[in-house]
DNA sequence: GTGAAAGCGCTAACAA
DNA sequence: TTGTTAGCGCTTTCAC
């Protein structure tokens, strides 16, 4: 519509308040050093022309974008389509507006699309990324880190092992997972088989490994699956085959505990009485409308989000200050406890 | 890392391949109208220096960003939390990406946030917004609509009533209802019930629109809910009060059509046999995973995002083109079979 | 405390 | 076809 009328520039405003560019510009950012008299003309003339400052220009000088880049690789579709990422992102969005930053979401689908974002990324578009590496072998993570942005990880990359000083903040599955058996354990449940998601998600692979800092060596009864709710049904299908004494079971998410649920149901199996079943996640409209609700680990997703972009905005803070801090935060889970343990 | 050997400009190509910088523009940006041994040269240059463009300075000049913000104004919780959004966003940013445009995501969280937004796209930071206005009273899309930023609707906006020339992209969800709630009387049901969304809502709207359409004036049963499970149960229970002979029921959505299910189930009554069920989304982890599997009508949301891009790409290419397409895609629904209906 | 002036890296006339 | 030149709108020394 008023795409034609250009918007105003600061030559405008200076010009309306009577005053140089440079004094408007320092009135646009923050107004130090500029009499208080001066500021209020400046102020009103910005008022009335409706005068926005012009990024590009600015970021032309400055090198500083106020953009933060979210990459989200999504090798699975449900992965993404379940409401973890909503939240996670929910997160994001709102520490980085609360200081100001814009949020640039890159989605990849795979090898083709990591060039383009290493490109993307390497243009010096953003000041910052975020990145979601959910397999062990996705490649993604180093490319990003070899283009040298300040990156925070979402959830433990799978080669974070030490060596490289990365940031990541993750829940804390391994103690997540402990607390969920020993409850199993504590309710006297003698064979407490895992459904675990796909071990090449560090995810899974972490809660899998509070399970077995839990239950002994001789008595482990694990099922790999792949976190969906059929793959729930599966596993549990196959752990009943195995060993039809199983009086537990933890999976590793809400969404395969449903299915779990289900053919319990349909076996005959009473929950909670014959066999106990606690979850992950505490995703609500899965735990709480199972049948029964579902007892199960919550991680406070939206948190995460928030706490990522928190330790990135700081590290831009810092830049040039020095010390880069490096580390992960790991954020507790609490246990919820509902009708099927 | 590198952050300190500032990247390589312009001038440092054209200053190795031993051209001009318009030259270099000229190749980087297409390469017309240059004889191919230079073009070559240039190429090789930008490959050993690895030259990028810079963003800030381009747009400087060409007034584009080849970027677009996707606006989710969210005032529930939950509409964002399910898999909607994220199909949506997956189906826009795949567009935008195959015409190297960004994805900046605005979430809103109510009033406060609206003339951030404003002033976001005021800023001239994006060259289109797409948007997702929920809800008919919601002010953002009028405020969008003000700023003057080519703009696309995702879902019927609740005050185009032709007057204003609305782009939007939208289900077609008074045919689907059509559809579902024909399906029902061919099976012979005579009391067919609706149980619709927050009619504040122009989808819950148009799909309570469509039932009225099919079934006739005096054998309307309506319930209005919210689109969550627990909703769903809720009005199913009035439903079944108020009109203990209702044989079917149409949802307005898979989510509610669960706790429809749920109600039935503890009622005793047999689905279909009893009361045949039809919900509407197709959200495969729950029309799939229900019991028994849900017959609904499904809408295809990742077209949708990919339409949205579309259609906004394609009136941005044709800005200063004169012709303003304006007008509706609205797309086709189909009706699944499962077995509860 | 304020203004003048020099760019930031790029594109787009215009000349050659 | 290629090069020269003039900005795009802003920040930031550096004088005053």
């Amino acid at each position: 519509m008023s795409e034609t009328a250009s918007r105003p520039t600061l030559e405008a405003v200076a010009a309306r308040a009577g005053v140089s560019r440079a004094t408007v510009s320092r009135v646009v950012n923050g107004g130090d050093g500029v009499r208080e008299p001066l500021v209020e003309r400046v102020r009103q003339a910005v008022d009335e022309l409706g005068y926005v400052p012009n990024q590009a220009a600015r970021s032309l000088v400055t090198k500083r974008h106020d953009a933060v880049a979210v990459i989200i690789a999504e090798p699975e579709t449900r992965v993404f389509a379940d409401p973890f990422f909503a939240l996670q992102l929910r997160g994001i969005s709102k520490e980085l507006t609360a200081h100001d930053n814009q949020l640039v979401l890159l989605l990849t689908e795979g090898r083709d699309d990591h060039a383009r974002v290493a490109r993307y990324l390497a243009g010096g578009h953003v000041d910052g990324a975020l990145v979601f590496s959910l397999h062990l072998d996705d490649p993604l993570p180093g490319l990003i880190q070899d283009v040298g942005v300040p990156t925070v990880f979402g959830g433990r990359p799978g080669w974070s092992d030490g060596t490289r000083d990365v940031v990541y903040v993750d829940s804390d599955n391994r103690g997540g997972a402990r607390e969920a058996v020993r409850l199993l354990a504590g309710l006297g449940r003698s064979r407490v088989a895992h459904i675990s998601g796909p071990l090449d998600q560090t995810s899974a692979a972490d809660r899998l490994d509070g399970y077995r800092q839990v239950v002994g060596d001789g008595r482990l009864l694990v099922v790999e699956s792949d976190f969906t709710p059929g793959g729930g049904e599966r596993a549990m299908r196959e752990l009943l085959d195995r060993c039809p004494d199983v009086d537990a079971v933890f999976a590793a998410n809400d969404l395969m505990a449903s299915g779990v649920l289900r053919v319990l149901r349909e076996r005959g199996r009473r929950v909670p009485e014959d066999v106990a079943v606690v979850g992950f996640d505490d995703m609500l409209p899965v735990a709480e409308q199972s049948d029964p609700p579902l007892t199960t680990v919550r991680q406070d997703i939206e948190e995460m989000g928030r706490i990522m972009a928190r330790l990135l905005l700081r590290r831009l803070d810092r830049r040039g200050g020095g010390e880069e801090p490096g580390g992960a935060v790991v954020l507790p889970t609490t246990l919820v406890r509902r009708a099927s343990a």
